[in-house]
DNA sequence: CCTAAATTTTACCAATACTAAAATTGGGGG
DNA sequence: CCCCCAATTTTAGTATTGGTAAAATTTAGG
């Protein structure tokens, strides 16, 4: 509709920011490397770093990966990056989500814009209560606020007691226990899309299951 | 050096992991959608959708963009993906980094491994600190866990007391500031490379100097 | 200014991203 | 069992565009 250069066009996420030849551009001045090191480390042309860094080429993923690689960098950081409000919440005026009944409660801290990858919530885990093992793809934090927990990923057993953290690859089977009489809370951080939602576009909306089942 | 396919090949980090095709599948499957439904979402072919899936081809970025738009998820969704060791931290046995004698520290949660994006940690502000405004590509959260600080992203400013959360995209301008005579502490988290570590691979390591320079 | 490094531009080619259509698989019924 | 339909895979073939090499331009010193 405007004027933006192919590549812009069709790499953003619709809202408006930064594209990706930019970023590439950014980043190798972060490093200050000459387009010739990054070129060469790539094992492409000069000429083609620069039509990429300015938006008249898309380059293909592997392409990309390798430049990525001497920006030592990971892909993703050069793809559509989020962009929206900020979100608050108060400790005492958060949405909470009771799965079942059976006492396990979200609080949920952040909310969705388009591009986010971020999502964290506080966990409270009754006495007791144990999740299904489940593996997924992204990355995961805990944080135990209060009591303790055991949580298991793989073969590592580890019980948390409160300040202490884990962050382990989500794709490692991973379930958590509360073994004590007490409840827990945990702070809880990933990088997927718990909830389900983060519409990359308004399709229809509803009826998406999140992925947070402990189903059966 | 196998014989993977040459998409597997391109794509995946180094690791073995799930290679771009197989998690587009996945998705597809867990929307129980069908190649045709998402040929057409997407604008492509049926055929080139299958070929896609089974790692026979690797698909533009704009195509990979149309099709993860069908699959109602983001681009980086389908890009590599973390795999390695989970990482525990010890309330009282975790690294602790003083940026500056003025007394702001910080302890690490979070490591880096392979294709990793989250970074977590958390931050002492003594009374009276005042961080420089900023803004980087990413994402990120604060939660406080103790005392009490005044945020100010963009226009907005807010007063997180404990317990309080704050999500946000960093490439809005933010600074926080502790304005009250108690020190504060804050679990920090974010999708970005705080300390300039994560080598894609391993380049010369050292005098990387991390984003997260409160410098002049 | 003169030179050399860094970047941009141009012209061109070949790899491959993608298509169209035919071949295969895989259920359910009747 | 066989027909039928939907879903997926395979096969050829083309056109796009990702990528190159080299010349033109800019930039920065000395």
């Amino acid at each position: 509709m405007t004027n933006q250069t192919a590549a812009e066009a069709i790499i953003d996420t619709g809202k408006t920011e930064d594209p990706l030849g930019k970023r590439l551009r950014a980043r190798r001045r972060e490093l200050s490397l000459t387009l010739k090191e990054v070129a060469d480390g790539a094992g492409l042309s000069v000429g083609f770093i620069s039509q990429v860094e300015r938006g008249l080429t898309v380059p293909s993923l592997s392409s990309l990966a390798s430049i990525a690689g001497v920006l030592d960098s990971h892909v993703t950081t050069f793809l559509a990056q989020p962009e929206g409000k900020s979100q608050l919440t108060r400790h005492n005026e958060r949405p909470i989500y009771a799965v079942d009944k059976a006492a396990l409660s979200y609080e949920r801290l952040s909310t969705t814009f388009p591009g986010s990858v971020l999502n964290s919530v506080i966990v409270h885990e009754p006495p007791g209560y144990r999740s299904e093992p489940i593996q997924h793809v992204g990355e995961e934090m805990f944080f135990v606020l209060q009591g303790a927990i055991t949580l298991e990923v793989e073969d590592e057993t580890t019980v948390l007691q409160a300040g202490d953290s884990i962050h382990f690859a989500s794709m490692r089977r991973h379930s958590s226990w509360n073994h004590t009489a007490e409840p827990a809370t945990i702070l809880h951080v990933c990088t997927m899309d718990v909830f389900g939602d983060n519409p990359q576009q308004n399709q229809e909306p509803g009826n998406r299951a999140g992925h947070l089942n402990h189903h059966k």
